[in-house]
RNA sequence: GCCGGGGUGGUGAAAUUGGUAGACACGCCGGAUUCAAAAUCCGGUUCUGGCAACAGAGUGAGGGUUCAAGUCCCUCCCCCGGCACCA
């Protein structure tokens, strides 16, 4: 065997091994428990980035690992290929979108076979190619049919100057980030899904994803913000037209001072007619990025309408405003106010001089005016009239009870969540496959005329969506009367083809339907890793979709996802690594140099998945020594040509039992460690340590125990760590076990069994705290009792001078840790 | 602003169920090897005091519960992710 540990020459042998043998090539096989593991699929960016290798290192351990336990695994890898970054790139350097993302694609698809993933290349797939996104469309128009997908307006971010849709990411400081113009929001007709429709169901089955994060399961169920409250109308005096509000404190409603509208309001449009002041407020409310974390930061600005409202108990009037924070189509365009017990509505009544009326207390009686900040718990009421003294749950009811009665209000029941906006005015995405004429309206697209094809020859530069000024694509027949029509020109959220994608993983290549009983057999994933940034949105979408494929009747399962892992980000210098920072570092430049194992190791030993990992060029050269350490071991034992007997434990001399105990030790943490807890990188540790516990045995022991017995010890020991690092080392471990005096690929080889014998001991170390401070150790028998650990300890003479003069009042004994006495 | 997560040596981190804080690495210091360097190997390395044995302090800040708190509770500070058109 070399000396020399050379990972360029050893990794492409392990690589053409994998790749001549077909290893990684699923089939469906009822024999073996199926298991699919997937890792999210890259955007073609151009080069893998540290976040992408950490993704797909940690898919591959699991997925290896998974093999090992006997299962039939399935990974599969593909191309979210369409977005907004190839335009941008074809508008900077000339390049035609398709080309850019195929170049990348093809570049990128190296390095993921350089980096030596376990995956299925026969099921490779891109969303850019007509073959994928036809199903999209298809799977669209039945959505359209049940009424799921519908149109309606909805505010974008428009430049003025350049008479473009501006996502959010273009937006800075307000402004265009090409001509620096403020943006405005703009209302057009948009797509929609009704995610809302399955908003009862998305939040339920929450309940049952026990292999997800709870952080994740809490922030979806607060987006879905699910809410119990009463909707509520208000007269306005002087019109026909009643404002209709939400609220979940019915129990303030007592205290509402005003009543605050939206500058799109049809109130807000007939106050602006006759006043200049207000029409120039409602102006400016337009020049406003429509993200909601602008909107809930922005400076609050009102201007009180002249209208004034009726409140639907207490018959008073209140005000009414235009208010900047309300937003037509976000519920009803219109809010109630309470300041004393709302903070937002709290600072805008003192901001604008408008009354605060407190109407509950703390129950417990405490004193609590709203003198400095509004009071927002729940409580008793005051100044309620007939609900004076009830708590807020009892007032809840009773004002519910009278509003119903009267007819100006009920309960509702509210959602956060909003119907999923997949219009985009974009031309790298998926055509929307309808036609509109003249005569016959809103028509899908024929089944048999799909897909919809993105033309390739478009003119990139100029304001707005190429796909508008391209006569070809435009014009059309109506396929129904036949007349002349036009195609939509929207494409989608890029957010579709990731919300369906690892189902036709399952059948990537069937041209007949979109997903076939392969499916059914593949699905749900049982391993999904990806970022946490995707905690919300794309996580929750594919949720949706798998709802609304299966009341299609494509699929049978519920959820795609059974166990869910969301890895940290990967940092440099304590900030993400971004290429708009320019600290990114090339995982090329690492692999050629140090080779794959070494960055795949380093990958998974920096940190725990699930936190942020801090890159650092010395913790690579880290990983690369103890690679090398570990071919040493191996090499310096095999070129030896040991005799190694057949291991007897009961021939072992104490340090070779206690070699051979940390040895299965290892195995039992790695197997926890590994299989159920996903942290890689205490599996690394683990086995650092007991190699160091070898090169110690190795050093400090007699001839006669690194000899015979010794030999078998040590044969045992380095296949363990060479079984136990192979998912995460595929490479060496390939040629390692092979070395070790095995024919059979390391590949196939089942995760080993602890030897329990292994782990006995006869004698163990307590820790003796005094007072709950350490003090000493003990050494007792296993079986010692509690009587006697405490005679030991006591008698100690390193504990004895703490107890000397001291009364013993109590002694805690936490079996196999510590002994602690507690003296007074 | 709202929702979620995090904060432990010079650095990345470990401590899995409330039970030895700092495993394993990186870096640094010292030594071996070498003509020399690289590489490699050995030893040391939380802070303060002490020659040492040892003692005291210590997990963002402050308070609490407990025989025992990085871990549980309360208040606060800072950092990160998401906020519906980046993916």
């Amino acid at each position: 065997m070399e000396q020399q540990y050379n990972p360029q020459q050893i990794e492409e042998q392990a690589q053409r091994y994998w790749e001549q043998n077909k290893t990684f090539q699923a089939v469906e096989d009822s024999e073996k428990e199926k298991y699919y593991c997937l890792s999210m699929f890259p955007y073609p960016s151009g080069q893998l980035h540290m976040g992408h290798v950490r993704n797909y290192t940690i898919g591959d351990v699991i997925s290896r690992y998974q093999r090992m336990q006997g299962k039939n695994v399935m990974q599969p890898m593909g191309w979210d290929a369409f977005g907004l970054p190839a335009e941008n790139a074809a508008m900077q350097n000339g390049v035609h979108p398709a080309d850019w993302t195929h170049e990348n694609i093809t570049y990128m698809r190296d390095q993921l076979k350089r980096l030596g993933f376990g995956y299925d290349w026969k099921r490779d797939l891109a969303t850019c190619d007509p073959d994928y996104y036809r199903w999209e469309q298809w799977f669209f128009l039945r959505l359209f049919e049940k009424g799921i997908a519908y149109k309606k307006t909805s505010a974008v971010n428009w430049c003025p100057n350049d008479q473009t849709v501006l996502a959010n990411e273009q937006v800075i400081d307000g402004c265009c980030w090409r001509c620096d113009t403020p943006v405005e929001r703009k209302e057009i007709p948009q797509w929609f899904l009704r995610i809302t429709d399955y908003a009862d169901e998305l939040l339920d089955s929450l309940d049952q994803l026990h292999g997800w994060p709870e952080k994740v399961r809490t922030m979806q169920r607060n987006w879905i913000g699910r809410s119990q409250g009463i909707e509520l109308d208000f007269v306005v005096e002087g019109q026909s037209e009643v404002l209709t509000v939400f609220t979940t404190r019915p129990d303030t409603l007592m205290g509402v001072t005003y009543v605050a509208v939206a500058a799109g309001h049809g109130l807000a449009t007939l106050a602006a007619e006759s006043n200049p002041e207000i029409a120039s407020f409602v102006q400016t409310c337009k020049v406003m990025q429509a993200s909601e974390a602008t909107l809930e930061t922005m400076e609050k600005l009102g201007v009180d309408s002249g209208f004034t409202a009726i409140h639907p108990i207490s018959g008073k009037s209140v005000p009414i405003w235009i208010a900047n924070f309300v937003l037509m189509g976000y519920g009803t365009g219109a809010v109630m106010a309470v300041p004393a017990h709302d903070q937002r509505d709290y600072e805008f009544a003192r901001q604008y001089g408008l009354a605060i009326e407190q109407v509950i207390v703390p129950a417990d009686g405490s004193a609590m005016d709203c003198s400095e900040s509004a009071y927002t718990e729940k409580g008793q009421l005051i100044n309620s009239g007939q609900f004076d003294e009830l708590s807020s749950e009892q007032a809840f009811e009773a004002i519910a009870a009278v509003l119903q009665d009267s007819g100006r209000g009920k309960k509702t029941i509210n959602f956060r969540l909003r119907d999923w906006g997949v219009s985009r005015q974009r031309y790298w995405g998926a055509p929307i496959p309808i036609i509109y004429c003249d005569s016959c309206g809103t028509v899908p697209v024929p089944e048999q005329d799909l897909p919809v094809t993105l033309p390739k020859d478009v003119e990139l530069a100029g304001s707005g969506s190429p796909l508008v000024r391209h006569q070809q694509f435009v014009n059309t027949a109506c396929p129904q009367c036949g007349q002349a029509a036009k195609r939509e020109t929207d494409t989608f959220d890029t957010f579709m083809e990731s919300s369906w994608y690892f189902a036709r993983f399952a059948c990537p290549d069937n041209q007949q339907t979109m997903l076939d009983q392969r499916a059914d057999f593949w699905l749900p994933v049982d391993q999904y890793i990806g970022g946490i940034e995707h905690a919300i949105l794309h996580l929750l979408y594919a949720r949706f979709y798998t709802k609304l494929l299966r009341d299609e009747g494509l699929i049978k399962h519920d959820e795609p996802f059974t166990n869910l892992l969301t890895q940290g980000m990967v940092l440099k210098d304590g900030t993400k690594m971004s290429k708009s920072k320019g600290n990114t570092v090339d995982p090329q430049h690492l692999i050629e140099r140090y080779g794959a194992d070494t960055v795949r190791l380093f990958t998974m030993f920096a940190a725990p998945p699930e936190q942020s990992l801090e890159w650092s060029e010395s913790g690579v050269e880290g990983a690369f020594r103890f690679l090398k350490r570990l071919w040493k071991q191996v090499a310096d034992f095999v070129n030896a040509s040991p005799d190694i007997p057949k291991l007897d434990p009961t021939l072992l001399t104490t340090e070779q039992s206690d070699l051979r105990r940390k040895a299965h030790q290892t195995l039992h943490k790695a197997t926890h460690d590994i299989g159920t807890r996903n942290t890689f990188n205490t599996v690394i540790a683990a086995n650092m340590e007991l190699l160091n516990s070898l090169s110690k045995f190795l050093e400090s022991s007699t001839e006669d125990a690194s000899q015979h017995q010794g030999n078998a010890v040590r044969q045992e020991l380095l296949e363990l760590v060479v079984l136990m690092l192979s998912p995460i080392i595929p490479h060496m471990s390939h040629e390692l076990w092979n070395q070790l005096g095995y024919s059979e690929a390391v590949v196939n080889v089942a995760w080993p069994p602890v030897d329990e014998t292994a782990l006995e001991k006869d004698i163990m170390e307590l820790v003796v705290q005094v007072n709950g401070k350490r003090r000493g150790n003990i050494e007792v028998a296993v079986s010692a009792s509690k009587e006697e650990i405490e005679r030991v300890a006591t008698q100690n003479n390193q504990i004895q001078r703490f107890l000397e003069g001291k009364q013993i009042r109590r002694v805690i004994i936490v079996p196999g840790r510590l002994i602690n006495i507690v003296i007074g």
